[in-house]
DNA sequence: GATGAATGAGCCTTCATTCAT
DNA sequence: AATGAATGAAGGCTCATTCAT
């Protein structure tokens, strides 16, 4: 009994917890961290403001929180890149894989920016960590690429970071793209688009041989 | 006499006004309109904060304020893009100039982010009657180029966001940029390279005839 | 135990509410609506000016409260006149019972004052839905007076508002009379001789026959 | 020229500080010290909210000008009150005299009732300097009376100060009894038959042989 | 585990007041 | 004489956070 109460409990206790890092992971993309307010993300998860104490010891701690925990799969995608992937096939998959899952939570491309913008404290981990290794694994990519796609050796980072404004952009300026093209960039058959013109984009960044 | 002191006196408020239209958008840039406080902007502007409620109404009408200040400019550089404009030359120096702006002014390009991200209510206007028109007026540039650059007339509009993202990310990006590649974006040889990267870019979206 | 805890949370909720309406009433009966600080009222009652906002929107709505609060005891006397009250003992009796109850209160009849002469917004409503009854009750009080105490039927809602300046008054102008007076218009004596006095005037005014 | 400059100078000095106090007189009335609002008052009178304090050195002594301003001619009439004035006609006459006066300018019983309210810091000088001597005066006449009106000594300055809430009380109240009775009080016919209504008041309090 | 009650700090805004012109 | 520009000090209200229950 005692422990079936502990396990229910510990259940119940996980379960809130991810309401509420879901909850946090939407408004603080919406609004950042100075701009969220506690008791608005505690609405949104159904509890009241005290009960986000129980498990984050303050908003800032909830925030860190929310970015550890929403960047964790793209750190392990970014891992998962194979440099050798070359042919067309494997780079319209990976585009593919990547978009759908960005798609699927667009509020981790707000998140990006908001740091970035606003030079939050989380900015130069998010940097090092993620962001680093995956220019050096584009920049990688691309060297192995015959004649380096025709780009110079010390482009290459600029490259890379351009191809992630190119990515991570579609999904932070959603809402501005679906006002101007009165067309939502987020439903599928936009992201459908949005996926072969970013293979094709790739393709002609870094033109492979064997893949035409 | 009365006329001249006046003018002094005219003079002096739109000296103050400009002080706060410029800390204003530096704030508002970096911490959208919910996180930026009046106090700080005062602060930065070197006035009391009551200083500004004799210029603007509130935080809101600055917030406005700063953004049409901001974006005239833009529009203006906008309605002047020549669409004929399709020698390596020409393309080259368009992108120069729009890259120098920006660049003097990154905090009109992470304004654009906060605006989307935290979908402010100036984003339908912004996004109407300044990127509708700058996405029209790419996609006729692309249309007019031979061979549409290999596009599909549907995937125009994805292609003109594009190139908006790879524009204005660098900039909003830049501090992340910076950290992750041990460089400053927004110093001017990284401007130049910038300004190279972006019109080759350029040129391999939409290939032209008499550039090659 | 459950409904018992919500019973006592709810028991000490109440207790603050009352607290601060009491503060807030002898607040605003002093300085009005626009004249009372939220922190005064707070200091008052004992609690934090933040704690004022757990219990009413803002301090409007607060005001409005006290209003409330305070005057439907006044509108049930009112309802309670009896019309065929005409011997002297009973005459008395109700001035005694009405200066009592207003004397227990005084800053009632001064938000009365503080409201009709800063045109408050709750006037219009004060003024129909209780002074309006009143003056009528006491006009037909009059009418059924033999020879109607000699005035004019169009006379009749000027003498009962005269009536109610002065029983009201005597409160309003408390503090002036006791400097004027060197004396305490509040205290119980003073009080008695105010309800002979009410009394005697009533009967000048309205004589009865039975009475004498 | 030089002096009728300095003439016309001083000429328009004292208009400009004449419409200040009157502007002051109504904001002052209407919402007290604490509640008046300096660019009110200085938007009312036409001038700028700094010009003010070329006149008065601040929003107090301003309030107090307003107090000694408007008082006076009262302290004057009362004065000029005549003890041996039994006649009715000279009571009517006094008491039309007193209304008139009062009803043209009935922020003066507002600001009597303001200043009683808040405990104003005017309330001492204004209670012993001028009330004082207007209870005493009123008592006076009422021990001159055959029979002293039935009243006892001691009730005499209770009875003075019901008569002052008659007569002022008229005026604080006006938008109250407005509103109560259809009817506005301040209208020349409302006037003059609150004239004869307090003259006979006055008359069943202070029965006269003679003016029967 | 969860919450209602409470609060200190701070926010946006307004106020009375000053001063150079 | 008059005012536009400026500000220190509140004023109303909200926020993140704590704690008894």
């Amino acid at each position: 009994m005692q422990a079936e109460r502990g396990r229910e409990s510990t259940a119940r206790a996980a379960a809130t917890e991810l309401r509420v890092l879901r909850a946090a992971e939407a408004a603080f993309a919406r609004r950042g961290l100075a701009g969220t307010r506690v008791r608005e993300i505690a609405l949104a998860a159904g509890v009241n403001a005290a009960t986000l104490y129980l498990y984050f010891e303050n908003k800032r701690a909830l925030y860190q929180a929310v970015i550890d925990r929403g960047f964790r799969p793209i750190a392990d995608l970014v891992e998962s890149f194979d440099v050798d992937a070359e042919r067309r096939d494997s780079v319209e998959q990976l585009v593919r894989q990547v978009l759908g899952y960005l798609g699927g939570r667009p509020d981790l491309s707000r998140l990006i920016y908001q740091e970035a913008i606003s030079q939050g404290e989380l900015l130069p981990h998010l940097a090092r960590t993620w962001f680093r290794p995956l220019f050096e694994r584009i920049a990688l990519h691309i060297k192995g690429a015959p004649a380096r796609g025709g780009w110079d050796e010390e482009q290459l980072p600029l490259v890379a970071a351009a191809m992630a404004n190119l990515i991570f952009g579609h999904f932070a300026l959603a809402d501005l793209l679906a006002e101007a093209l009165d067309r939502d960039p987020l439903a599928p058959d936009a992201l459908g688009e949005q996926t072969r013109l970013v293979t094709e984009l790739l393709l002609r960044i870094f033109p492979q041989e064997d893949s035409r």
